[in-house]
DNA sequence: CATACTGTACACATACAGTATATACAGTCA
DNA sequence: TGACTGTATATACTGTATGTGTACAGTATG
């Protein structure tokens, strides 16, 4: 479990965890019943505090991503590869609305947004 | 002017007042060197602080959209419609991109991603 | 000139979120 | 038993957002 966390970006650092942590889960990089590093293991690692752990560890458990077994660690949910899909598009959606919400109430159209999309997705593909 | 301001929605007051006018200036609806509201007036019609207002404003000015005339008050800058359908369209990729890198690290393709903003478009038009 | 507007610039105070340290209790396992 | 694990609670520090209050400076008008 390799996370990059950094004090720069704004971002909280519980932020940063819950995200890396969530891709890794929805992406099926991280499997069924696989082990996450325990709160005060990736706290130690990490250098920080095992609150901020713990609460990042708290969201991604209720949005049903992960459990916890008392003694003995927190674990990857079961989920459905469709499950997962519809998770990440579900989050992606509420993301989305406020912003295309204030792009129309700023003056853009569709075709403006779907170029600013297009001009996006194609600059990603050079990384 | 009319302002619709929320304590409810999470958003700063600041961040809802400097919005809401950046969308009017970048829509049209306010034009070259149309006059703002006194900080002191719309925070009494608000109910809110000064300088809530004030520093609503000061972002409006560091992003070159209004500028003050001491003694006198808030006025919009001149912008030609080219520049400010830049602006909207440099605003929304700042804001897109992150989640775009999001939503790939969560496993979804371009045309998942393009599936999304289809249905939030569409949502929209019953608006 | 006096008054009432305007913006500008502080000093303080309050509330909350994020982060941290520390302690204690409970379950698991070698 | 000892060394892990999660859970819970108390306390504290920091930064941001928000607020009140005060003071000063430029503008407009009667």
């Amino acid at each position: 479990m390799i996370l990059s966390l950094t004090d720069l970006s704004g971002e909280s650092l519980q932020s940063q965890i819950a995200r890396q942590i969530r891709a890794k889960v929805l992406a099926g990089e991280l499997g069924a019943d696989d082990a996450l590093p325990s709160i005060r293991g990736l706290a130690r690692d990490q250098h920080i505090s095992v609150i901020t752990v713990q609460r990042a560890y708290e969201a991604l458990e209720r949005d049903g991503l992960i459990h916890s077994r008392r003694g003995k660690g927190f674990f990857v949910s079961e989920l459905s590869k469709e499950t997962k899909k519809e998770m990440a598009k579900g989050r992606l959606a509420e993301k989305l609305a406020p912003q295309l919400k204030a792009a129309v109430a700023e003056g853009l159209s569709a075709d403006d947004i779907s170029d600013v999309l297009s001009s996006l997705m194609n600059d990603r593909k050079g990384n």
